[in-house]
DNA sequence: CGGGATCGATAACCTCGGGGCATGGACGGG
DNA sequence: CCCGTCCATGCCCCGAGGTTATCGATCCCG
């Protein structure tokens, strides 16, 4: 009952709760197994719940600890975030990460940034290449992100609009329905269809369509992205694929004023959004 | 560097950038300063980063040391929601907690929770009437609660909405404009207008409609809130101040099945929500 | 059915770091 | 100029957290 729990704990119990295994998780964690286990049972003691069921061939998660591995995660990326904002606002020279993925920010985002940096409040900005930008923004190794509304998860995130596109199907050149002006998904029915989010993400765009050359799968993607391809692929634009927005998000919590700044450069830059209620 | 920032030295940190002052914050926190002292220079040497610039005349926090505090204080809310949350999930008798302000469900509660015992993943509610319910929600004080946007910050938080209803101002009886059958705002100009959320926050209804029947405040408030005033009071409806929505709020990160049945619940007993597009 | 392998719990020991007390040193005020 | 305030430093102690050795339970296999 006495004072919170410590970081140490919580990464300790949540390498057991992963690999449902002491010993192995101990090694993960390069210490032996008995401390682990008595870290974990403290842990239990404090906290007067039981975490895992241990027989001496099995340990499972009670359902009081798959609570704690899932809340215990979401501390754990707080507390990292902690650190890692910190560091960079003290860094020699602070900067401002932006974690996007290659190629997805619709051509936007260069005028963007010369905006921003007509603003008092910006700093330079480092941006960050990375399929999972939303989890960046949680572990705090980016303060703001380019992102999908309908394909990246924007719960705990305040967003800015930058623009809504409808989408396209990238096609291999020599594909049968490659000479179409348009498509509608049900033309897609029995293809392979790639579309981002379904957990098959390709690292980049670039790998993506080395998959659709090959013919191994047909990509849905926002229609600027199937701008300007490859030669031998060709963009057809899907009549009844919802639209999807373009998105400058960041830290519903975010206090940075350099965020904000590049927040308004967005506004300012991308007549596109949708402007808030009064 | 080296390992995560343990919750102690973030606990710590943060006790001296509440009060910017080490023996002040150290007797605060039950220790002694010197140790305090220490705590917070390892602290700063892990981060590679300065966070107070001390002399021995004031303590004040650097740009860094203001992030940290900001993100310090989200990461400890996390610790502590991990161990209420599992406590509550150990429990002998598991429950989920519901935060409100007394009278802020516009009825609708007990309803909601009519339909929700029908659901096999219901357990049993504990109501927590609270003024900051989105704070307890963040601490985990709370597992649910019932908020209005527009008056509270629902940034982080999943939403259900139960009710859409427009705003009444509530007056003594005896005031000149109570016999109106409605107001707009320019109406209520002069008057000391009170809205929830303006920081002179009434800690319940029932302080609030003793201020208005002071005559020390005139109160906007929903309507629903409006309905069933002592006789010396009066509510008028406003034509021109935007309606509010009465919502189920919890954590967007919830996994508990408990929270979704509720949900459900909400969606199934009140048919005011807009539907979430396809 | 018995022996070996696996795996978590326990026991005994050690080390280090956080906390306490006493004191030093910088600075501002009367 | 001396005193009071306030943070830093030095030294000691204790407990938390780690290590190795070992036990006990369980399953696999011959």
């Amino acid at each position: 009952m006495d004072g919170s729990l410590e970081t140490r704990e919580l990464a300790h119990f949540l390498a057991v709760a992963e690999d449902l295994h002491f010993s192995r998780a101990a090694a993960r964690l390069g210490i032996a197994q008995p401390a682990l286990s008595r870290t974990v049972r403290r842990l239990e003691r404090r906290l007067g719940v039981t975490l895992f069921v241990r027989t001496s061939r099995a340990v499972a998660l009670t359902p009081a600890g798959r609570v704690l591995a899932s809340e215990a995660r979401r501390a754990l990326d707080a507390v990292d975030a902690a650190a890692r904002r910190t560091r960079r606002a003290g860094a020699a020279e602070p900067h401002l990460v932006l974690a996007m993925k290659a190629g997805g920010d619709a051509g936007l985002l260069a005028a963007v940034l010369a905006t921003y940096e007509g603003d008092p409040d910006a700093c330079p900005v480092r941006v960050l290449f990375r399929t999972d930008r939303v989890g960046a923004l949680r572990d705090g190794h980016a303060d703001a992100a380019l992102v999908f509304d309908r394909l990246d998860d924007l719960r705990g995130l305040d967003t800015e609009p930058l623009l809504t596109e409808p989408r396209a199907a990238v096609l291999p050149a020599s594909h049968p329905l490659a000479a179409r002006d348009s498509l509608c998904l049900a033309d897609l029915r029995d293809a392979p269809v790639h579309r981002p989010g379904d957990g098959t993400e390709a690292a980049s765009l670039t790998e993506l369509l080395q998959l659709v050359a090959l013919g191994r799968t047909v990509a849905v993607v926002p229609r600027s992205v199937a701008a300007g391809l490859r030669h031998d692929l060709v963009g057809v634009p899907l009549t009844d694929a919802p639209p999807v927005t373009l998105l400058l998000a960041w830290p519903a919590h975010s206090t940075s004023p350099a965020v904000a700044a590049l927040a308004r450069a967005v506004r300012a830059a991308c007549p596109g959004g949708d402007p808030v209620d009064a």
